[in-house]
RNA sequence: GGGCGGUUAGCUCAGUUGGUUAGAGCGCUACGUUGACAUCGUAGAGGCCACAAGUUCGAAUCUUGUACCGCCCA
């Protein structure tokens, strides 16, 4: 054992990382022939850092992987990269900036070759990270959803769902993203409240014989207007149907019709239909047959078909400019105030534009139900539980999904099309395609790339070389837990869930963990644009990848968010490093007084401790260690990981370094005797804790672990079995004795604090009766409380404290002079008084027939006894009051 | 607009089926370097458990309403 007082996490961490490492202790057998725990890893993107939030990801699920594996249960964590397209592209395309090209310039090609350059460079960061908070991943088996492997998966499962006609084409109004050039599905465009405008427009009657007025967010559509719709059963329009409009600034004339789709209520009911532009209006156009006008360029400017002197313009100019032309032709009825979600690109933030375009669509009823029916079941269950309910109402109002891209960085679409527009064959292939298979002539390949998420959906069995039926796919599908945020439920969770469903038959998992997010002390999200973020590698740095995790683990509780604060990591981590400290000193404690093997506490062997050379406190400490791995099992089973963090921290610091330690260490210095007995207790119970330590806090404890004289050699405590309670070893009488003797202690070393009694100074203590735990204890007592004379019976007429136990067992210090009487009468007065409040109100409980009648006996017992302990205590220190002559 | 969650000590949060004299960590105050630890020890201050009504013998816990704060979906 070092002897360093302070513990310094860097010296141990990345040793004991290599060693786990090369002694293959992350791996997973699937030949293992044990129940396995799988987890997959949410594959972080490429390119990116390690920031707090994967920090927070990955710590959780390397604490369900190490509880599981010490369970006995063979544990795959499986590890992975994502390709990332639109963040990686933007990356990529912006470093282009830097150099004064872009990626047209250089050509698909060259770019792709440059993406791919960059992601060499970086791809390995983001995985090395993680080792440095101590990830027990399966390294071998780490993926990049752009291997060859996972494209075929996806080839394969595009080619299946077009065959099965769940894939298709189409014109639809999708989310275009100006920014990055590129369709978005609905789940990419997020909505976010903006304060608008409401602007009514007058659209004058082609008769000539009046005028309509519509509400819009977004006038400069009007460009494409081509209809005006209104309810069929708006009694204020119904006269007007089949009219026409003269359109202003514009000048087309458009007709008004009816449809059920209108919301009366909003605005004026009159709406204006742009079936470009607006996916409910082009569902309009649908039903009436009605044009399409794109009037806007991929850039989100006016284009061709917009009158000259709009083309080239901005969409946010040409809001103002229409506008402006109406006020001017006196068509401008008036402008509201107005919130409204307006959609905004997830990568970039750019406000998305409603577009019309050909896209590919996955068309996902089909694919929702079966989903929707195994969360039903209990298949798939969600912690917290309400996270469920948020996913089935998503499958329930499941839309299809757009998943063509306009990017380079990605899985290209497998679908190649006739050059031969006479032939006009399109092809869809797991294979690449080079002669149309109609005509034989040339072919040209869909220049768009897929979603990302179309790959990530699938890695549950894609990461374990499905469509071949591989050895890992038959042992390690379906996984078990999935553990991540919140905010990836309908983008990734829900998606593999139907995915495992449609193609391997059953869900991915069973259990989904939905863990919180970081938030600053504004409870901001963590963010680089904010710059409020906390680099876990300058924490692990500094405090070490324990005491993070401790932090992180400890401080959430199911379904809430962790806040921290970026501008005073020491405050923020201090309990984990704290605590990480207190292990490493309660160690150096235990360990420099332990140099050889302890004689064990069960078993067979000739030395075993026996149950009467236990002290009241080895019993206790015992009991509580039992307790504390009941607790503490029972939390990481339930996915309650604070609770677990803070039994193992209560006991390792509470219970055994306050109280245990503190009591044995005249055995433990040979001072007295039943120091083998007193060693046996303490390495047992510390090497226990350690052991139900380890997942939240892997580095220390194995470190310590290592040095436990009787550990067995060359094995790591990640291969260590899980602690078993053994309800035989809990001894609730030695709980309650104990306990008296703790609070007999904290009632004397309260009295002492009170009245100033100086640290050195030795005080005597009379107590009124004895009982056995006071008589073993005696010593304990007069060396924690610092007492020269411990004695029992009626308390001297001398002035002195006074305090009163649970049991109401009066305490007496005498303090001779030093003793304030008048003070030590208003103190006693005060707690005489709070006594007498709840004596009262319980008297009255007790009075009450309903309760007594109506409340479980051992309730109504349990009540008797307290008002019978209050009344007692009560009762003693009105007597010590009159002892002082208090008036 | 619809759905869901939250509101407990200065701060961050526990409090599992109603039976507590309502807890923890951090922070704060006083004292203390006794042979593991000052990243510590001992003691302490600090809460009408958001508000109102209800159910119950009994409510931080259940019901309803109100206010404020979030999240998701339109």
């Amino acid at each position: 054992m070092g002897t360093a007082s302070h513990y310094a996490p860097r010296e141990i961490e990345a040793d004991l990382y290599r060693w786990w490492s090369v002694a293959d202790l992350f791996g997973a057998d699937r030949d293992a022939g044990r129940p396995r725990y799988v987890i997959m890893m949410p594959p972080p993107n490429v390119t990116a850092n390690l920031h707090m939030g994967h920090g927070l990801n990955n710590t959780v699920q390397d604490v369900l992987v190490r509880f599981e594996r010490m369970r006995g249960k063979e544990v795959l964590w499986l590890p992975g990269t994502d390709h990332a397209g639109i963040a990686t592209q933007n990356v990529v395309e912006r470093m282009l900036l830097a150099e004064g090209t872009t990626r047209h310039e250089i050509g698909r090609d060259a770019f792709e070759a440059r993406v791919w350059d960059h992601v060499r460079e970086t791809g390995a960061t983001i995985l090395d990270q993680l080792k440095a908070i101590g990830a027990s991943c399966d390294w071998t088996r780490t993926y990049f959803t752009l291997d060859p492997a996972l494209s075929r998966s996806v080839r394969e499962t595009f080619v299946r769902l077009y065959e099965e006609g769940l894939i298709y084409r189409g014109n639809y109004v999708i989310n275009w993203c100006p920014r990055c050039h590129t369709a978005l599905s609905n789940e990419e465009a997020e909505k976010r409240e903006v304060d608008g405008s409401l602007w009514h427009l007058r659209y004058p009657l082609a008769s000539g014989t009046g005028h309509l007025v519509v509400a819009t967010t977004r006038p400069e559509t009007m460009l494409g207007d081509t209809a005006v719709a209104v309810h069929p059963e708006d009694e204020r329009y119904d006269r007007l149907i089949g009219e026409t409009i003269r359109l202003p600034v514009v000048d087309r004339e458009v007709p008004i019709v009816a449809d059920d789709g209108v919301d009366p209520s909003f605005g004026t009911g009159a709406v204006k239909v742009t079936p470009a532009h607006d996916p409910l209006d082009f569902e309009i156009g649908q039903r009436h047959d009605l044009p399409s006008i794109d009037i806007l360029t991929g850039e989100a400017r006016i284009g061709e078909e917009a009158p000259a002197r709009f083309r080239g313009l901005d969409r946010f100019e040409a809001r103002a400019k229409v506008v402006a032309e109406f006020e001017r032709a006196g068509l401008l009825d008036r402008i509201e105030p107005h919130r409204h979600a307006v959609g905004h690109c997830y990568r970039c933030h750019t406000v998305v534009e409603p577009r019309l375009s050909e896209q590919w669509f996955v068309k996902m009823a089909p694919l929702a139900g079966p989903a929707l029916e195994a969360y039903r079941t209990g298949a798939v269950s969600f912690i917290p539980a309400r996270r469920g309910e948020e996913f089935a109402s998503w499958m329930e109002n499941i839309r299809d999904w757009c998943i063509s891209r306009q990017l380079w960085w990605g899985h290209r679409i497998p679908v190649w099309y006739c050059a031969d527009s006479g032939c006009g064959e399109l092809t869809v292939s797991r294979t690449d395609v080079t002669a149309c298979p109609a005509c034989g002539g040339a072919v040209r390949q869909d220049d768009d790339v897929l979603d990302t998420w179309f790959s990530s959906w699938l890695v549950p069995f894609s990461s374990l070389g499905w469509p071949d039926r591989t050895a890992d796919l038959a042992a390690f599908y379906p996984g078990s837990t999935l553990v991540t945020a919140p905010e990836i439920l309908y983008f990734w969770v829900a998606r593999m869930i139907m995915a495992g469903l449609k193609f391997m038959g059953g869900v991915p998992f069973s259990t989904v963990y939905l863990h919180g997010t970081v938030r600053d002390t504004q409870h901001r999200k963590m963010s680089k644009s904010l710059g409020n973020g906390i680099d876990p590698l300058e924490v692990v740095d500094r405090y070490g990848a324990d005491a993070l995790r401790f932090t992180v683990v400890s401080g959430m509780a199911v379904g809430t968010d962790l806040i921290l604060d970026p501008d005073d990591l020491e405050s923020s981590f201090a309990s984990g490093r704290n605590f990480a400290n207190k292990v490493w000193n309660a160690a150096r404690f235990i360990l420099t007084n332990v140099t050889e093997p302890t004689r064990p506490l069960a078993g067979d062997s000739s030395n075993v401790v026996r149950p009467e050379e236990l002290t009241l406190p080895d019993r206790w400490v015992i009991t509580r260690c039992q307790e504390t791995v009941v607790a503490a099992t029972t939390a990481y089973e339930r996915f309650r990981l604070n609770d677990a963090a803070n039994a193992v921290y209560r006991f390792l610091w509470s219970d055994l370094a306050d109280w245990y330690l503190e009591q044995s260490k005249p055995r433990l210095y040979g001072e007295e005797p039943g120091g083998d007995v007193a060693r046996a207790v303490v390495v047992k119970t510390f090497e226990v804790a350690l052991r139900l330590l380890h997942p939240i806090m892997p580095f220390i404890t194995e470190t310590l672990w290592q040095r436990i004289p009787d550990h067995p050699k060359g094995v790591s405590i990640m291969s260590a079995p899980w602690p078993k309670p053994d309800s035989r070893a809990t001894d609730h009488e030695a709980e309650r004795a104990f306990g008296l003797v703790q609070e007999l202690v904290g009632a004397i070393r309260a009295i002492r604090a009170e009245y100033h009694v100086e640290p050195a100074q030795r005080v005597r203590v009379r107590v009124a009766w004895s009982n056995p735990a006071f008589e073993s204890q005696a010593d304990t007592i007069r060396r924690l409380a610092k007492v020269d004379e411990l004695s029992f019976g009626e308390p001297s007429s001398e002035p002195g404290g006074h305090d009163v136990l649970s049991d109401g067992n009066g305490v007496f210090v005498p303090l001779g002079d030093a003793i304030d009487i008048a003070r030590e009468c208003a103190r006693l007065a005060a707690e005489i008084q709070r006594l007498g409040t709840l004596i009262e109100s319980q008297r009255r409980k007790l009075a009450n027939d309903q309760f007594v009648s109506r409340a479980p006996p051992l309730v109504v017992d349990k009540e008797r006894h307290k008002l019978a302990a209050w009344e007692e205590q009560s009762t003693v220190l009105a007597e010590k009051r009159q002892l002082l002559g208090c008036a």
